[in-house]
DNA sequence: CGCAGACTTGAAAATACTCAATAAATGTGG
DNA sequence: CCACATTTATTGAGTATTTTCAAGTCTGCG
């Protein structure tokens, strides 16, 4: 079986079972995490790097008035902070939302082989592309769009990159998403979100399953209603662009 | 002089004569842009990467209902779009604001050099994830600051990136931002930013010098005022860090 | 001088927030 | 398996922030 990490990179582009190999030489151990517990936290020093095996995380922020904005989810295949290997203090932290499976990372032994080894530099360099590339959508989606839109375009997202990640992708969420984590991805409030939930839900457009799991009922439709370009994060670097570079596709 | 390309690669770390000189080699032709031109269009295929070598442009994106935002404003020694590269077609614009000096690459030659130079390849990589955080400490601006503390940390960010870039560091903005591009940056309304603007100079914060350019007062006592931390993008790759990777500090 | 673009200000409306009370789901120990 | 505690979700009413619309002002420039 493939390390998500693995998968990830060889979406963008090729990389070589060597390049593979030594990238996941770098593990120091796996290790379980319990949902709650941080991997990194906000203002401590980063001790080690690592990327998520199976389960979800958040990457989230606390201001100083107590509210909190989450950055981002972490599904698997995510690296927890590359920034976190060339800055003193974490400015973030990232938080386990269930049950996870971790692979530390030994960091001189990572850096060495960013440093030395070109494919595999190149391949992270693609891959914090596209995660910019979902910052980029999230700063639109809190920026300019109402609070029925922000929902499912996040729910979208989630549907889409679970299903990136080898989850499904028949619209269900594979995490019980609380009001108020939505609330915090979102820059709104829990109860604005049960509202806007509630909406949707009656629209017929999103399903509540047991365990409290988020379903989209009709993935089409709701991309429709939501303005969702679904051409986003279908980053496969094109035929042309390769050949380009005088290289076969991955 | 040095290229702020290479200057801002540098901030992060060592960078070899040779390396820059194989990055600026990949430069095709310098080109002068005037304000209001774009340089990459949404939905257009990016036919070149280019980077910042003096002025100001901005990164934005257009909504079907109309709106915009600003996802980031590029100052020198911003690159284009490395996504560009790698995807068919540009999910926003950039568009210059003022007169822009902008070196434009040989895109396979500069693929080439990604791919086959790790010191390349890392650099730009460090230089992405620095990026990263300016997104998102966005994020947290937007999704939950409000009116007058967004602003004021918007304006703390520019003043401070504009320093990076070897512009003034005294407070002074050397670009008028009108309130239209600070309302889509902020996520806010014109009107609304007009607002919160006259009541950051009625509270003493904030000037507006000649030409409608901005001035930040007393820098400190903004950052107070707007739960800024001040160690924000002061990513200088610290000492024991490279010393443990055995290299000298750049 | 007069025009065009950017800015300011006021009043009304919309969106989202706060507070508070209730309901539902989840987990725990007996 | 049930009762209880705990957490999470829903709903209502009033409030705050921001938006919208619109009219008026300022400024640079030909």
């Amino acid at each position: 079986m493939t390390s998500p990490l693995i998968m990830r990179l060889r979406h963008h582009g090729k990389l070589s079972d060597e390049a593979a190999d030594a990238l996941l030489g770098c593990r120091a151990r796996n290790r379980l995490v319990e949902p709650g517990q941080s991997l990194m936290q906000q203002g401590q020093p980063v001790k080690s790097l690592f990327w998520i095996e199976s389960g979800w995380a958040m990457r989230h922020r606390s201001l100083a008035c107590g509210r909190r904005q989450i950055l981002n989810l972490l599904l698997p295949g995510d690296t927890g902070d590359l920034q976190g290997l060339v800055d003193t203090r974490a400015d973030h932290s990232v938080t386990a939302m269930t049950q996870l499976m971790v692979s530390e990372v030994d960091a001189p032994r990572f850096l060495e082989l960013i440093e030395g080894n070109a494919e595999i530099s190149s391949a992270l360099l693609w891959s914090v592309v596209q995660e910019e590339g979902i910052l980029r959508e999230h700063i639109v989606r809190i920026g300019r769009r109402s609070a029925r839109i922000r929902l499912a375009h996040l729910l979208l997202e989630l549907v889409r990159r679970q299903a990136l990640g080898g989850g499904p992708s028949d619209g269900r969420l594979e995490t019980n998403l609380t009001r108020d984590v939505l609330a915090d991805c979102l820059g709104l409030t829990p109860v604005h979100i049960s509202r806007t939930l509630s909406e949707l839900r009656r629209a017929g457009l999103v399903r509540i399953e047991e365990r409290g799991r988020l379903r989209v009922i009709d993935i089409g439709e709701l991309a429709r209603h939501a303005d969702y370009d679904t051409r986003y994060l279908h980053l496969q670097r094109p035929a042309h662009i390769l050949d380009q570079r005088g290289r076969g596709a991955a």
